[in-house]
DNA sequence: CTTGCGCTTGAGACCGGTCTCATAACAAGA
DNA sequence: TCTTGTTATGAGACCGGTCTCAAGCGCAAG
């Protein structure tokens, strides 16, 4: 075996000769369990310092089979919405003195299968999953410890899960928008389905994605539009490709003129699309948008926006998996969370449309 | 000791078992080392497969004394300069087999000091830090382990940096303001000084605090500003106090006629403030920033930034670390990135002189 | 003075891998 | 045929902790 990089770390053993203990006394003391008479607590203590003593976690995580860590996979921090969650996450975590261990998605499954592998082969007391797509989640069954999901409930699987009332926000959204006399309204997410929608709404099984589209749909109907599934855009993501797509279809003769956003990022890429269009909001196009992202408030006009508790959502997540990694063996909790709508300036009424509607 | 929680997980000695070779002969196929015959290569793996065998990463690391994982440290997630750095070092890592474990010191010492503990005692194979305070690191120095720091030199700690050029960025972008007719420049930071400043420059050796600053000076000399000093506005953060503190500075009688925030944050909470105050950008106060956080170019005015390569500072970082991991020990390495300016709207020359002149 | 109990301590197994070393088996060269 | 070399395999030590178990000890009760 090759010598440890690491410049000979000091063991139990070290300061258990330096104390003139055995090392199993001198494991009590640093360990922190059995008992230990006052002196030789000292002594052990002392030597430990003298020595400079640091504990080796990997190895006490061995034998405990403790990791005292949790595994989180997001699909992109970049997305303001999933570095607050897992802002929400951390600090649950360091209060009860575990640690994250964050991995990226970048929403595609293979990149989530193998996240998970790794995590799980790390030894993570517990997983916190925002599963990319719903289809494939055998990888999710199989894992063996604890797991919450985090934003996106999964029918299939009974575990730990936190979301937000999407179909409840997305209906009053685009309730919102009827009201205001739109008629053809798009909902644009960063969602991608396999294969195509029309319709089979059943067929979604990310819950984020459907309930929200069941929402809008419900909504559309209670207005008594017709086909308002070919407005649903899917798979707008930050690639210069789903940009081009949005300014096609702002630019076709029966545009939108209102729009309903997945998520900040898919808003804002939306709002530049506006703008390179040379459309104006609310006079042209209505817009509105899921998560209350920091620069929401500061466009011109302002973004009237779903307001999401996102850092709850991940501090839940987190709450419920710790309960269940100190041993809380109660049936699997949903919790779904409440969302409110704040009216901003960017929901006009339709320009075809006489002001005075509404 | 208590039965691990874990339902008896696949170990070797299972497999070899199954597989009817030795423990040895098993390791030697499952880790991948040594020489087997092809026969006994395929039987493992069968027996291997069979039974469900998962390698247990802790374990592996025991022995070999290297975790496969690396410690970040960053001031705060939620702050998109951060998540996009960590974004550009968890690709590189990923590239490499290696994962992040990333931890938040609130910009706080103590929290990174103890975050950094925590990372050591996991036998992270090395750290990447974005340290919060120069004063202190006698605990950087002691870290026995590869380091790297991120955005913020350390003058004293010699060890693989990757900055910006701060000094020159502050530079241009004060001196675009002066070009422009700007004799009250305000330089806001989220950085704290302990105790205070007045023209001590010198005792400021966070290298990004420290050289924006050079820069900033350097630029309202040349311009014969007296007194800059003053103008320098320290700890301004996310919080309600700080906000009331700009609101204050807003509303002074020798309130600045442009700014220069340290990053788009603070930038955010400027602009917003500044229309709390009812003034206009760039009509009544000139804004610049550092860092072309997405939302910058939306807004009305969209502002002047100074765009920062964020990413590939996070990239750099995680390529210096990890060929030193590699075993590559050639001396540390100091890399400054090239800054740009982006003009958008939000510099204009100050009310009090005629518009032509510039 | 013994017996018994509680407390402290030491010896050593164990976790699940890696890796060294010795042995066995076999092929080729003398 | 005997030596030498090469390759495949097994036995077991080791990493740095935790934890079980039994022995040693002092003290109070019988």
């Amino acid at each position: 075996m090759k010598r440890p990089p690491k410049i000979s770390s000091i063991t139990v053993s070290d300061v258990a000769r330096e104390a003139k203990v055995s090392k199993a006394t001198a494991a009590r003391v640093l360990g922190g369990y059995g008992r230990v008479s006052q002196t030789v607590h000292a002594a052990v203590l002392e030597a430990a310092k003298a020595l400079g003593y640091r504990p080796n976690e990997l190895a006490r995580s061995m034998t405990t089979g403790r990791s005292g860590s949790i595994g989180v996979v997001v699909g992109d921090i970049e997305n303001p919405f999933f570095s607050l969650a897992v802002r929400g996450i951390s600090d649950v975590a360091r209060l009860s003195g575990i640690n994250v261990i964050l991995a990226n998605s970048g929403e595609e499954v293979e990149a989530e299968k193998s996240a998970i592998r790794v995590l799980l082969a790390k030894q993570v007391d517990g997983l916190i999953v925002t599963p990319a797509q719903a289809g494939d989640i055998a990888h999710l069954r199989e894992i063996s410890c604890p797991l919450a999901l985090l934003d996106r409930a999964l029918p299939e699987l009974d575990v730990d899960t936190v979301t937000v009332d999407d179909r409840n926000a997305a209906l009053r959204a685009t309730h919102m928008l009827t009201q205001a006399g739109h008629r053809r309204i798009a909902y644009v997410t960063a969602a991608v389905l396999s294969g195509d929608f029309r319709g089979a709404a059943s067929r979604i099984n990310t819950s984020t994605v459907r309930e929200r589209i069941l929402g809008f749909l419900e909504a559309c109907r209670e207005a008594d539009i017709e086909n308002a599934e070919r407005n649903i855009h899917f798979g707008s993501s930050r690639s210069e490709r789903s940009h081009v797509l949005l300014l096609e279809m702002l630019r076709s003769a029966d545009r939108p003129t209102a729009i309903l956003a997945s998520d900040s990022v898919v808003a804002l890429d939306l709002f530049k699309a506006i703008r390179e269009c040379g459309l104006g909001i609310p006079r042209d196009i209505s817009l509105v948008t899921f998560h209350d992202a920091d620069w929401t408030s500061v466009t011109t006009p302002p973004i009237t926006v779903i307001d999401q508790p996102v850092y709850a959502l991940g501090k839940s997540a987190a709450e419920l998996l710790i309960r269940r990694l100190k041993g809380d063996d109660r049936p699997p909790e949903r919790i779904v969370l409440p969302t409110t709508i704040i009216e901003r300036m960017s929901v006009g009424a339709p320009l075809s449309l006489p002001h005075d509607q509404s």
